[in-house]
DNA sequence: TTTTGAGTTGTTCGA
DNA sequence: GTCGAACAACTCAAA
């Protein structure tokens, strides 16, 4: 054993339940920790979580303090940091995988160059319940309906979970070992965009441990019902704290299966989990659906381009209020409700006929729990070119969702707060209220709100016929 | 190889 | 107001 264990950190930025950080700290004298900022990887495309992983890093750094284990910033590309390690350093290194092909191919290209210079490099499970390869038909081919794939993951592997939990030790002595490292300041974007989000989220790992055990603890069980409504908190917002590993999914999973009434709300959130799962076996199995329509025929999709209604939907003016509640709540806080996500997506896709890509970017950019597994199967699934896809016909109409799923208009009004004192019956369609009520009222569509930018009616029509065209 | 049944979250229309 | 069927046909999984 070497003296020294380097931990390369990515989308793990925790103590608790971290395989490689803790097989350090059992075998080695000295531990460093190493996030490398690769900025390409960032700029203009994931620019809400730039803030999230500045907060994160801090609070990681200090927190790893009392272990005496230096957390070690560097600017650069993650492969040429560690590509430059020689092995006369007396150090291994380790790390926990990340399942997304990019991730995959580093660590293929790392782990290669370490095999060459005899470095010592291993790889542990990384934040998923199981890895993606186990989870197969008879036959070894992967899975591409959700409900089987989920049925085999729990009856063959989920009963060996959970596992007990690692532990890291206290060591004795630090020592940095990079001299090229930065501020974590530097990671901060330029633009203060990020500022709103520090009223809604502390992202620590000690943040993510409490509001995952009070979710557990108070809201899981009503779960299946609350979970739909957005003006309620009835999702666990655990997402962005998982995608940057602040808790492990291995840990949710332990703290869920100890609960002794196992009721409809927890089999709902079990398999929310499974559906991360699932997103990510996609992925992994068929990485082309990174790119492209994971069903061929939707190649032949007639998309439409037009900027100014790109606009309208990323600003929230389409004249939809739901849909531009949502739009407005992922601006402002870095996240959106579920449901939201769905009819957003739904009428990029369906009523103006976007391509799912454009969704899928400016979620990339705008959300703090941004998952390439989640965030790209989800798009195709409402688009219907994805696995197990939602059928074309299912095309959500705005106003009935906002009437369905925000009854009372709180969640409207708290994102579209210029439709205050318009009459509770026209919230979700205040185009229908008569011209000469809205001057009473001093709210003109058209003029303090935008008038719809679309036609529910013919755009759903011309969904139904674009997606005719696919047939052969 | 063939067959059978099933497949996250909706909407509209007509009885 | 409520209810069931239609909206299409296909692919996937498993027997």
């Amino acid at each position: 054993m070497t003296k020294i264990a380097l931990v390369w950190l990515r989308e793990d930025l925790r103590i608790k339940d971290n395989a490689a950080l803790s097989y350090a700290t059992q075998n080695h004298e000295i531990v460093t920790a190493l996030y490398v900022y690769n900025k390409i990887e960032f700029d203009g495309k994931r620019e809400a979580q730039k803030w999230w992983l500045f907060k994160s890093l801090k609070n990681l750094q200090k927190d790893l303090k009392v272990y005496n284990i230096n957390l070690e910033v560097l600017l650069g590309d993650d492969v040429e940091v560690l590509a430059n390690i020689k092995n006369n350093q007396d150090i291994s290194i380790y790390a926990n995988k990340v399942y997304e092909p990019s991730q995959k191919y580093k660590e293929t290209k790392i782990s290669s160059h370490f095999n060459v210079n005899k470095i010592n490099f291993k790889l542990f499970k990384g934040n998923i319940l199981i890895e993606y390869q186990e989870v197969v038909k008879d036959d070894g081919t992967p899975f591409k309906v959700f409900t089987p794939f989920w049925k085999n993951a729990e009856q063959r592997y989920l009963n060996k979970i959970p596992s007990k939990p690692t532990n890291i030790k206290k060591l004795k002595n630090s020592k940095s070992f990079f001299k090229n490292t930065i501020q974590i300041e530097k990671i901060l974007p330029k633009n203060n965009w990020y500022k709103k989000f520090e009223k809604y989220w502390m992202p620590s790992e000690t943040e993510a441990l409490k509001i995952s055990k009070e979710f557990i603890k108070n809201k899981i069980s009503q779960y299946g019902d609350t979970r739909d409504y957005p003006n309620i908190e009835g999702t666990s917002k655990i997402s962005p704290y998982l995608k940057h590993g602040q808790i492990s999914v291995e840990t949710i999973w332990r703290e869920c299966s100890e609960i002794k009434n196992k009721g409809k709300g927890y089999r709902k959130y079990i398999n929310e989990l499974g559906w991360r799962e699932f997103s990510h076996s996609l992925i992994n199995n068929f990485p082309e659906m990174l790119k492209g329509n994971l069903r061929k025929e939707f190649d032949r999709f007639p998309w439409v381009k037009n900027n100014k209604h790109l606009d309208a939907w990323k600003k929230g003016m389409t004249g939809y209020p739901i849909v531009d509640a949502g739009m407005r709540e992922l601006y402002e806080t870095g996240w959106m409700h579920n449901r939201l996500r769905m009819v957003v997506a739904s009428f990029l896709i369906k009523h103006l006929r976007i391509h799912w890509r454009e969704g899928e970017k400016h979620f990339r950019n705008c959300l703090v729990d941004f998952n390439e597994a989640n965030n790209v199967a989800q798009w195709q699934w409402v688009a219907g070119s994805g696995a197990d896809a939602a059928p074309y016909f299912r095309i959500f109409n705005p106003f009935l969702q906002g009437e369905k799923f925000d009854k009372n208009g709180e969640y409207t009004l708290k994102w579209v707060p210029e439709l205050k004192n318009f009459p509770k019956e026209y919230l979700q369609k205040p185009w229908e209220l008569e011209k000469k009520y809205q001057e009473q009222i001093n709210i003109v569509i058209g003029r303090d709100y935008p008038s719809p930018i679309v036609n529910h009616e013919s755009a759903r029509n011309a969904a139904l016929q674009a997606f005719q065209s696919l047939k052969k």
